[in-house]
DNA sequence: GATTGACTCGTACACCGTACGATAAAATCG
DNA sequence: CGATTTTATCGTACGGTGTACGAGTCAATC
């Protein structure tokens, strides 16, 4: 079993001052722990996509062996658990003070949200089936206290919070599986011959083909928001 | 390889009339296609979840061979899928003629999209991390059409359908996502002591229990169209 | 009747997550 | 201080997976 570690701090005594070979053994790693293995999940995972992460191959990583990992997580699972939600964090607007402006604070933390997921498109894919985590339940209370203190009355609080909520989980799922398929997608459009043919509005737009992603974000995200906040 | 017949007709040409035995033989199944696959696999889904479908046991429902499924299928990943696009598929308003009516077309077709997706539940999760098949392309393409036809602008076009399309999957994977983990995440919002504690307003608005998760996905819905449609 | 192609499937293999228990090292205790 | 417990590492092994391979069957065709 073990994993009885809840969060404990790790006393870092080792070594004290004077020992034989001091001076430098660049060969030895790091002690394991929650945290780097998490760190290095992500690593791999960017790298290597949601199929290359194997037990064995993050132990190899990490220099340990693979059976070595299961001391500190409990399974793979929870490995892929820890690790979206690390790459969910908020750490909220960088300003100071309070200026008010509850809309670029709501904007600021879905365009974070999605950018974060972007960038590590497997966490996409990894969204559905997973529960919610610490830091998106944050991102959540964020939102819903942002909201209510702005005017929203109780009553369209929920109704306001998953509509935004809802919209920017489906940009960047939808976004992110582009980016998976990338040139295979864009070249669908392309190839397929009696693509046109079948869809030819799609074709006429150019809907799947360099689109101003970012632009078309916020643009919904500001007709959502212009229906939803009082005035 | 195989996989060659890319939908051919199958002549159904066996047991001409009188043979031997053709009173009754319930022992045989019909033979393996493609369809017939595809059909199992979703039932298989449906009762077993995504990690209940190997290809053992898909087999084994349909009385043959684990290797047999290979000459119709490519591999595990298409029998997935192909299962995904079928669920997809889009019938169309019951209706006759055409009443002109846009707007219920569009919120028929984007509801019966998250009714379909939320009576098999392992397609959200699926939904991310694949290609897009010709039953999304065509549903992409009903609702290009429809709004063109209603009048927004071509400039406009792309935010509207996006928009549209993004909160759709979103309302659906997070819906799906919790209809998955249900009493888990219900008992979470109870159970964790401290879970009122940091986050006070989530609690409060019951924002996980008992939502009218029907009424408020056609509230953002109408929030959408309002600012997306003409007029 | 011989040949060919469409199909079925038993066996085998590489690889996966991880249970289990043997180790070693550090912390704690008598 | 030695003895014992706790913490941590990891080699081996097991059950289960997707599927490559090739040997089979059987109907259609020549």
């Amino acid at each position: 079993m073990a994993v009885k570690r809840s969060s404990a701090e790790s006393k870092r005594s080792r070594r004290t001052e004077a020992s034989i070979q001091s001076v430098q053994e660049p060969r030895s790693e790091p002690p394991l722990s929650p945290e780097r293995i998490v760190t290095t999940a992500i690593e791999l995972l960017d790298a290597e996509g949601l199929d290359g992460l194997k037990m064995r191959r993050l132990a190899d990583r990490l220099g340990s062996g693979a059976m070595s990992l299961y001391w500190h997580v409990g399974n793979k699972e929870q490995v892929l658990d820890l690790a979206l939600d690390q790459v969910l964090e908020y750490r909220g607007l960088p300003q100071s003070g309070e200026p008010q402006d509850w809309r670029a604070e709501i904007v600021h933390m879905l365009e974070d949200w999605r950018a974060s997921m972007l960038r590590h498109p497997w966490s996409a894919s990894l969204l559905p089936r997973r529960a919610l985590g610490p830091n998106i339940l944050a991102r959540l209370e964020l939102l819903s206290k942002t909201l209510s203190a702005a005017g929203v009355a109780d009553a369209d609080l929920n109704v306001a919070i998953w509509s935004l909520w809802n919209y920017v989980i489906g940009a960047t799922v939808t976004r992110a599986s582009f980016d998976l398929s990338d040139d295979e997608m864009a070249a669908a459009q392309v190839r397929l011959p009696g693509l046109g043919e079948l869809y030819p509005t799609i074709e006429r737009s150019r809907l799947l083909l360099d689109n101003d992603w970012d632009g078309v974000f916020r643009k919904g995200l500001d007709v959502l928001l212009d229906g939803l906040a009082p005035e």
